[in-house]
DNA sequence: CCCTGATTCGC
DNA sequence: GCGAATCAGG
């Protein structure tokens, strides 16, 4: 696969808004986060505005060679989800540690749309439940329409937010 | 060890 | 131009 115009414009966005270079890579598909990065630079759009953690590294091998280039300024702070970190809301105490999106008890509701929302889909409204193994490339949120003031869907919060009462007694866990 | 981005250089 | 390899760091 190649850069095409689209691809280009993508990588720009992406890049814009704080998403690393694997993050970018795995969205894009068929590039590695190499790739990313060097196009990034033949782009011209390294450094997004950064402090000066490193200063200019000339690299251990080789010649030395004049280096003209520069990249420093202040950094705007990324977006507040970012890295494969982060997207646990803390919950009182619902989620104990397993959540598991468990089909176990069938939800009524069985349209619970799974949209692939990858992290930087993610916004006020759409369902965080985590689904796969978080950092693989399969990972992605449920993505369904979150109720107001809750981070899950109705069929993610009735999981989460189980009733204390029933909390106490055997839940068979199922990971999706 | 996981991850970042940066740089070099053979292709 | 492309990106793997490598580097420097968190």
């Amino acid at each position: 696969m190649s850069w095409n115009d689209e691809r280009v414009e993508l990588l720009k966005k992406l890049w814009s808004e704080g998403l690393s270079a694997s993050q970018i890579a795995s969205e894009l598909g068929e590039v590695t986060r190499n790739a990313v990065i060097g196009k990034v630079h033949r782009l011209g759009l390294s450094g997004r505005t950064k402090a000066a953690p490193a200063p200019a590294r000339p690299r251990a091998k080789g010649p030395e060679q004049p280096q003209p280039q520069r990249r420093d300024q202040p950094r705007p702070q990324r977006p507040a989800t970012i890295g494969n970190t982060a997207l646990a809301p803390e919950l009182e105490d619902a989620p104990e540690e397993a959540p598991a999106p468990a089909p176990a008890v069938a939800p009524d509701n069985v349209v619970t749309m799974t949209q692939r929302c990858t992290i930087m889909n993610l916004t006020e409204s759409t369902c965080r439940w985590p689904i796969g193994e978080p950092g693989t490339e399969s990972f992605h949120f449920c993505g369904g329409r979150s109720n107001p003031g809750m981070p899950y869907c109705t069929t993610h919060a009735r999981i989460a937010y189980q009733p204390v009462q029933d909390r106490r007694r055997d839940r068979r866990l199922a990971y999706l």
